[in-house]
DNA sequence: GACATCTACTTACACGTGACAGTAGCTCCG
DNA sequence: CGGAGCTACTGTCACGTGTAAGTAGATGTC
């Protein structure tokens, strides 16, 4: 076991005093062979002894079909719900013997050496892909779920944030989102649903501004905002922000203005990212839920690899987490 | 292209109206075999004609080893460094042809269904394995590099710590370190490292804590720590931290104690994370530079899969970033 | 005793690829 | 005009697995 090359089925076979065939069905656990007791011990403990694992490439080969699900992700620095996703997801995955491995898409051409390298029997993109990437993905029969992880939890995020602050008696309330495109297909869903969210609380139209902000804040820029909104005739009392991040550049700009939070301005952020708690004052927010949704995600993807039936419709559920920022 | 089955190599020949061997001396390049350039082409068009991929399993199996590079991660919810390692990683790799995929490990006995699903030409983990682990990679042959981020870091980013407190004139430093078990193969360095450069800088000796503060830190257990450091015979003026969460909490903590940041009592952490120009006041910290330590990664990889040369033994180089904390 | 049925296996094939070894047909040299 | 050497290919094998089809021997039935 030590030494030479790794062992194969036909060492076990000889180990045993078997055929290979025998080996395989007793490894298997095939029940539609009849196999005595003693040859299946004898068996699995040749296999035991060797340390034999059957060779990866050679059972997808043969199955036609590789047990490798794909996450397809964009290099964004993201918040603690990625880690969550990936965790989730990969739990799912391997109680169905697959396993679920995470590539990194750099550029959109990337993905034709990925493939010829690795076959998954699923891809899920958290990104949207290039069309030349959707009709790679078909020409070689690889199913493709795009996962919106966005628009599920726009909704509920945004109706909280807009309930909290309507019930602390604000107004006239500021939208703070962001203008990077990486970001957009989160931030156009939890804009849009502000929006509804305000108008359903009979609020007055609320003001909306975006900076840039992925990786870098420019906080000059958020506390020139916050200035007008504040300067306006009916001044703006509380913000709610696209994510945590925005939601400190708020604090951090507020601070620089003299204003008090949450005195003068309530902030409220999303996303329930670590820092949160340790922002000051501690950063009121919203914590989604992403076990619900990568449940969801996989049943989508089991439909697209196994036929199993389609899953309803999801909204997502989002949870307050109320601190001290409003 | 679009109905039916996926081509293969035998489809592009019939196609071509040449052999499969044919097919594969122009599709693989081989400049050992004398083909005229116009039925190089007539290959060349037909494989694009059917949108032929050589199939990964099959080219595995063949080969007899993969083309995939498995990163094993744990769940720990790191910096941002974390996918700056990933994305170099995920780069180099795929300068060589292969891929890498990152494969979050849950629990130990985990690793054994998924080298039987996908079994890598070497793998890198960033965590210690259990001794389980590490025979069931040998049972297979699988390389294993155990990739430490935490050593070769540390000594760099300890003395730019210690040396800029000293430069502002501290001399009684406090050192703020973590409990979490995940944590302590970085944290552990780190703390050897901060005590050598208090050492080296003719300091007294320093104050050490550690709190727990993984994912969830306790603000008041950091403001007894710095209560006690304040009142002691020789107040402790400057924290080193030893990430920027930690020193986050100890900006909540100062603040929750009344002390000025950094008036009162200077704040540096590590790690220059995503939010770190958002705390207030704004923090000062120390970038580590993950692009010299992926080659190093890398480098170390190829001479355990190709017999490239062994790298030189390495120190990473870490950068100052002075912004109002310290 | 002929025949069917059952157990406990084994033999043989296919998956798609890469590459070694062969070979038909042509050219060129002496 | 024989054969050496070249070009431009092709036939065939091996990688390790899962499984359908086959089969030797034992047992049971009439």
């Amino acid at each position: 076991m030590t030494g030479g090359e790794r062992s194969t089925s036909t060492d076990v076979a000889r180990r045993a005093g078997v055929s290979r065939a025998t080996v395989s069905y007793v490894l298997n656990g095939r029940d539609d062979q009849s196999i005595p007791e003693a040859t299946r011990q004898r068996v699995l403990t040749a296999a035991r002894d060797l340390g034999y694992v059957p060779h990866a490439a050679s059972r997808a080969l043969r199955a036609g079909r590789s047990p490798l699900v794909l996450l397809i992700n964009t290099g964004v620095p993201w918040s603690t719900n990625v880690t969550e996703v990936e965790d989730g997801l990969t739990a799912l995955v391997a109680a169905t013997g697959r396993s679920l491995v995470v590539w990194r898409r750099r550029a959109p051409e990337d993905l034709a050496a990925t493939l010829a390298n690795l076959e998954p029997c699923v891809a899920i993109s958290t990104d949207t892909l290039s069309e030349g990437e959707r009709t790679l993905l078909a020409a070689v029969r690889v199913p493709l779920l795009e996962a919106d992880l966005g628009t599920p939890s726009a909704a509920s995020a945004t109706a909280l944030q807009v309930g909290h602050l309507a019930a602390a008696g604000h107004r006239r309330l500021g939208y703070l989102t962001t203008t990077e495109p990486d970001l957009l297909r989160f931030a156009e869903p939890r804009t849009a649903g502000f929006r509804t969210a305000c108008a359903d609380a009979r609020l007055p139209e609320p003001a909306m501004a975006a900076v840039p902000g992925g990786t870098t804040f420019d906080v000059a820029a958020v506390a020139a905002v916050l200035a007008a909104w504040r300067s306006a005739p009916q001044p703006v009392t509380a913000v709610a922000c696209f994510n945590d991040l925005h939601a400190a550049a708020c604090l951090a700009a507020a601070a620089t203005l003299g204003l008090t939070v949450p005195g003068d301005l309530a902030v409220i952020g999303v996303d329930d990212d670590i820092f949160a708690p340790l922002t000051q004052p501690p950063l009121t927010t919203v914590h989604l839920e992403p076990r619900a949704f990568v449940d969801h995600l996989w049943r989508q993807a089991r439909h697209l690899i196994d036929d199993a039936p389609a899953p309803e419709p999801f909204l997502a559920r989002s949870t307050l987490v109320v601190r001290a920022s409003a």
